[in-house]
DNA sequence: TGTACATCAGTGAACGCGCGTTCACTGATGTAC
DNA sequence: TGTACATCAGTGAACGCGCGTTCACTGATGTAC
């Protein structure tokens, strides 16, 4: 969007097949499933010698990890979106909506979901994508606080929580926490763990396949238990939207 | 225990063989990660031939699917154990019991965890495993109905849940849903699946690696989580156990 | 503008590997008379 | 109790396969003077 230092044909080359590699490299993954992604099979697909993407991944784990950093990126971004299609002041609405993008997005994207959630983590740390990895994941954890900041007020003394201390959680994650909600005690970030698993429980069984089976309407079983979180976490949508409900 | 037709020297080898095989998959599948089980090694742990499995297997899957079908077993006895040491009386404790239950099994079993809800599922439908486990599923989805039938009469009326019906439902399961409690309305149905994913969100998330790094005690998070879901459902430990606790 | 040199994306061949599965077979275990 | 036959667990060799990774190389793209 700015203008960066001009990019030679190289350079410009050089992004354009690193992007190539990714998008093929998705595609066999929702084809063929998880472990199974080979170099070869990729190379094949572009056209290329399998060496020759030793240009751009020392190892078949770096590209892995670098899936796994644009997928949880893409995954942010999605609840991000559903969350602020909606009103500050409707907090319900916006947990709901949250919630329901999470499912949405595992669902379209049910082989990423897998590599983020399912299996060891790919990627080793000190890969380049290892760190946007954590970024992502530290943006999809303060954008769950914001939305448990936004019931805090309203929610009733969460009573066995009361005794949590900032030492409890990742020291990593903490002084973002403490700046961006600075009124917001220890406590809030163990309910916004919580709230992150209680979102993920009903997709991950979808996920799995297992749920699927056992109701018809999961979208609904996932909904109405998204309202529930909602509702006991003291947000109700009459408070939020007076007007627009019954 | 009972007294079956005696066996022959074969059948108890064939028996103790199909055992052996079962126990170093096992190890394997700790040890290497999932998708990584090999045929070739485990008979070569075994000192046979990889020709010889195939007396026992038709085929690698159907033996990832036997595997399944015993981990699924082992879960649903250890949740039932967990459940069964506190007396009828206590719902509330029997349900975190259940819950604190489901998570240390995961934990003890990552990876026997993942075979159930993290991979594509493995055995194909007509495999005997494939009966067994479905059995085991049933089995585990009729202990969770139970906890929750014996919160029903207490809980606050679930409001959103009102209109489902029973062909909502997986049609192999309602019979015996209906026949264990026969007083539950379909959206008791509806409760034990939510309370499903409730369960295994933060577990899920826990044995994905993904929640370890955020939060120190993260079985005081999934306790404390499981104590409100007893909450919400209308169980309080007081009203169980009206001495024991403060 | 033209020449000399450096960079580096991509080639092609090879490395050594383990895999699932098949097939014709052997030889011990069980069965029927 | 002994013999003739059937069963079937396990052998050994081979099938064809795809994989990740390495290495010395070529040739186009970029840079400095």
């Amino acid at each position: 969007m700015d203008v960066p230092p001009p990019l030679t044909r190289r350079e410009r080359l050089r992004a354009s097949t690193l992007q190539e590699i990714k998008t093929i490299a998705s595609r066999f993954l929702a084809e063929d499933g998880a472990g199974m992604l080979s170099l070869r099979a990729i190379a094949r697909e572009m056209g290329m010698t399998p060496a020759a993407l030793y240009t751009y991944y020392d190892t078949r784990d770096d590209l892995l990890g670098a899936l796994a950093a644009d997928a949880y990126t893409a995954l942010a971004e999605a609840l991000e979106r559903a969350r602020d299609a909606l009103p500050v002041e409707d907090a319900a609405g916006r947990l709901v909506a949250h919630g329901l993008a999470y499912r949405e997005w595992a669902l379209a994207h049910p082989h990423e979901f897998r590599l983020l959630y399912g299996e060891t983590p790919a990627g080793h740390p000190a890969s380049p994508s290892f760190q946007s990895a954590a970024e992502a994941e530290h943006r999809l954890c303060l954008g769950l606080l914001g939305l448990v900041a936004a019931a805090w007020p309203l929610s009733d003394a969460p009573q066995d929580a009361e005794d949590y201390a900032w030492e409890d959680f990742d020291a990593g994650f903490v002084p973002w926490a403490r700046a961006a909600y600075p009124e917001l005690p220890p406590a809030a970030l163990a309910v916004t763990l919580r709230v992150w698993g209680r979102l993920h429980g009903l997709v991950a069984l979808e996920a799995a396949g297992v749920l699927g089976p056992r109701a018809r309407d999961t979208a609904r079983l996932c909904a109405d238990d998204l309202r529930d979180l909602a509702r006991s976490l003291g947000l109700s949508p009459a408070r939020a939207l007076p007007s627009a409900r019954a």
